[in-house]
RNA sequence: GCCGAGGUGGCGGAAUGGCAGACGCGUAGGUCUCAAAAACCUAUGGGGCCUUAAACCUCAUGUGGGUUCGACUCCCACCCUCGGCACCA
């Protein structure tokens, strides 16, 4: 009677040995092949992982097994991205401090983790709302500023009513993007449109408010940002929505002199136009109004010169201009512009037809009336926020020397634990309230002075903690915020995986950081991720699976009821990685099936019955696992072993030789079945995941030849 | 409007110039069983031909053209879906 296949007590016994054993622990110092296999660390929620969760995770961890049993030192770490809005929101909901709060779900993320069976080096996690991180966090805050990258600025910023705190441009989407129903101030849904402005996290139309706040002048990368896309290997839809964001134009500002003196200079692409200038239209803020597209104006009462005829041209301030774009003013030029040939009809406003003079370009410097001029849609990073769980921005403003820096030896300025930290929405943060916290002495004059009492962004938080993770270790506490002999080895990250969502936030911030970094000496490269690969976002019903539609599928009843591998199989094999997989029940069972084959296969009575057929079968399925799991695609990778088996079973060929190939190959996609497989029934030396040819105590034959 | 990705059975998907629909799900029939489940076997794009069977014919990869001995695949035009940007000058 052949012994069933009992995965519940198979998986357990290998997570604690591979544990006990250390196996994925990476050889950081030693190590000389290093691949640093990276997955975009969580944020732990109250509820837990979801199936997209482990759809990407399981994603990440199949190319670090292959990896591992190629020869690579694989370094692949986990942690918690527990600063931040979401933690905070959910501790407020029950009414507990967030500190408590994440060491539950972070405890909870843990377990699952853990029952999926990836390979992750548990000895090096990092947590961002640990004072031995966050310090590191306000570390990265003092050298921007002394760089003179964070500068505080009093501006008109988006203000979310609902969460009570500004937000940065990368933060403010449309509904469509937010996944949500548009909300008013009170919590009420609207009418959908295409034209709100939302916030990402909850949906609520924000609001523009004048504030001091502090800024990453990431403009001062636009070009090296975009510039760097050349050179990484990116999923194309990120690089392109990187690009659109970033907004490159060329193009010259103009300077029209008006008419009772001054200037007045316009920003254009296309200076070849100007023959055709009949009008100039500026930015009147108090006339723009959000998702009105009709366009309205009146004369402002002066005239600029046209330079070519020296002809009056009538300036008029318009709602159809955006203040903040380019000079705020534009050169109306309604034969080559379909919306200024709108506003002159409604206007009644000269239109003149005469075609683009390429020569302009030239005679336009030449003449002293303008100069090229490069424009980028790309806004510096608002950083502050005005709540409670975050990294506490460590600037001091003293009436006599003016913003100075907490000094380093001081770090970690640490959060206070305070009972009153829901956020009030009076444009300044729960710490305002607390004087034991913000009344402190100038470091510098030693004066009376006033600390910040905003936290930083959690974008902040994650910008960097890649560059964390191989210096960190577990129980000890830090010099440094990463070792320059480590990180030499170890980054850039050879392989960073996850979602699409974070492509104009985390993914380009990450970017900036590291580039500064690279300037500053602290680092050698200026790419964090040469290598990113996007994943599909995981669908349940026609929708993206989010908590907020309550269409989210917890793992965990599936690794109960047919165990991780078959879990694992399941969600690889779903259709290539960079799709968007539908998640069904049924196709589980299928997989499942196909585990108690494989199981019964091993469980066979051997014989070395040896096929030409088969064995031609199987060097194809050992060439195109390993170029699929390359291309990330498991499914097409999964579906030739099914066909390897169901030859293997027609054949009745129960030999040693296939049956160890068979186990190898599977092994990235359910781990604990092969390991099963590998040691107890093929007698095999611990562990399969160490590969084949580079275990210790067993020499390949083929490698001795 | 601009940039990017895509459109193939009942479903997820395979095939990137050479037998379209691999593999899996589902469905139908069967074996086993007192019965069911599980497991296994067989069939499974549409239409046609046929007493039966093997076989055969024909249509079919969003639409319309084209290149080619041969097109899901390459070229041109268009339609639709998804993602990003957008009164950005």
């Amino acid at each position: 009677m052949q012994k069933k296949y009992d995965h519940a007590a198979i998986e357990k016994k290998w997570q604690e040995k591979w544990d006990r054993t250390g196996l994925y622990v990476a050889d950081i110092e030693n190590g000389k092949n290093h691949f640093y296999n990276l997955w975009m660390f969580p944020y732990p929620s109250a509820e837990g992982l979801h199936a997209g969760h482990a759809f990407a995770s399981t994603g990440s961890d199949i190319v670090g097994r292959f990896m591992r049993m190629n020869g690579k030192d694989v370094f692949q770490p986990i942690g918690y991205d527990s600063f931040g809005i979401h933690s905070e929101n959910y501790a407020i909901k029950i009414n507990e401090n967030p500190q408590d709060v994440v060491k539950r779900t972070t405890k909870h993320y843990e377990n699952q983790l853990r029952c999926l069976g990836h390979g992750y080096d548990w000895t090096r996690t990092v947590t961002t709302s640990d004072p031995d991180y966050y310090r590191w966090t306000q570390w990265l805050f003092i050298k921007m500023f002394e760089a003179g990258l964070a500068y505080k600025k009093k501006a008109t910023v988006n203000f979310c009513p609902s969460c009570k705190t500004v937000l940065a441009d990368e933060q403010v989407v449309s509904p469509k993007t937010a996944g949500k129903d548009p909300k008013n101030a009170e919590g009420e849904t609207v009418s959908y449109s295409e034209e709100l402005k939302v916030c990402e996290r909850c949906g609520t139309i924000v609001e523009k408010k004048d504030l001091d706040q502090w800024f990453f002048k990431i403009t001062d990368y636009a070009d090296r940002l975009l510039g760097g896309l050349n050179k990484i290997d990116w999923s194309r839809r990120v690089v392109s929505a990187q690009k659109n964001w970033i907004g490159k134009s060329e193009g010259m500002i103009i300077n029209f002199k008006k008419e009772n003196g001054g200037n007045l200079p316009v920003f254009t692409t296309r200076p070849d136009t100007l023959n055709a200038v009949t009008f100039i239209a500026v930015a009147d803020e108090k006339m723009y109004n959000e998702g009105n597209t009709e366009k309205i104006g009146e004369p402002n009462g002066e005239c600029a010169i046209d330079p070519l005829t020296g002809k009056k041209l009538p300036i008029w301030k318009t709602n159809y201009i955006a203040a903040g774009y380019g000079t705020g003013s534009v050169m109306g030029v309604p034969a080559h512009d379909e919306r200024d040939m709108e506003f002159a009809k409604k206007y009644h406003l000269d239109i003149v037809e005469k075609d683009p003079d390429d020569s302009l370009w030239e005679r336009i410097e030449k003449e002293g009336w303008g100069k090229k001029h490069i424009n980028y849609h790309l806004r510096d990073w608002l950083v502050s926020r005005q709540r409670y769980w975050g990294a506490p921005i460590p600037m001091i403003d003293c009436p006599k020397c003016g913003w100075v820096t907490v000094p380093e030896e001081d770090l970690p300025l640490l959060l206070p634990p305070i009972s009153d930290y829901k956020p009030e929405g009076s444009g300044r943060g729960p710490l305002a309230n607390h004087k034991e916290f913000y009344q402190v002495a100038c470091p510098s004059c030693g004066g009376q002075a006033k600390r910040e009492t905003d936290v930083m962004d959690t974008f902040v938080d994650s910008s960097w903690y890649f560059l964390r993770y191989p210096s960190v270790k577990a129980g000890t506490s830090s010099k440094l915020p990463f070792d320059p002999v480590i990180s030499k080895k170890w980054l850039p990250v050879d392989l960073y995986f996850g979602g699409a969502e974070h492509s104009v936030l985390h993914l380009m911030y990450s970017r900036f950081v590291t580039m500064v970094l690279n300037d500053l000496k602290h680092i050698d490269f200026d790419e964090p991720f040469p290598k990113f690969f996007a994943h599909g976002l995981m669908i349940k019903d026609g929708s993206k699976m989010s908590k907020s539609r309550g269409n989210v599928v917890n793992p965990d009843d599936y690794i109960d009821k047919f165990g991780a591998d078959t879990l694992r199989l399941y969600l690889a094999f779903m259709g290539p990685m960079d799709a968007s997989p539908d998640f069904r029940d049924s196709g589980m069972e299928g997989a499942n099936r196909f585990i108690k084959r494989v199981w019964k296969l091993f469980n066979e009575k051997p014989n070395e019955k040896v096929i030409p057929e088969v064995t031609s079968k199987l060097h194809q399925t050992i060439k195109k696992v390993g170029s699929d799991i390359g291309e990330y695609k498991y499914n097409t990778a999964i579906s030739s072993l099914m066909e390897l088996v169901n030859m293997i079973n027609e054949y009745k060929t129960y030999s040693t030789e296939y049956l160890e190939a068979l186990a190898l190959l599977l092994a990235p996609f359910a781990p604990h079945l092969s390991e099963e497989a590998w040691v107890e029934i093929l007698g095999k030396p611990f562990s399969i995941h160490k590969g084949k040819r580079h275990q210790e105590g067993s020499v390949c034959p083929r490698q001795v030849s």
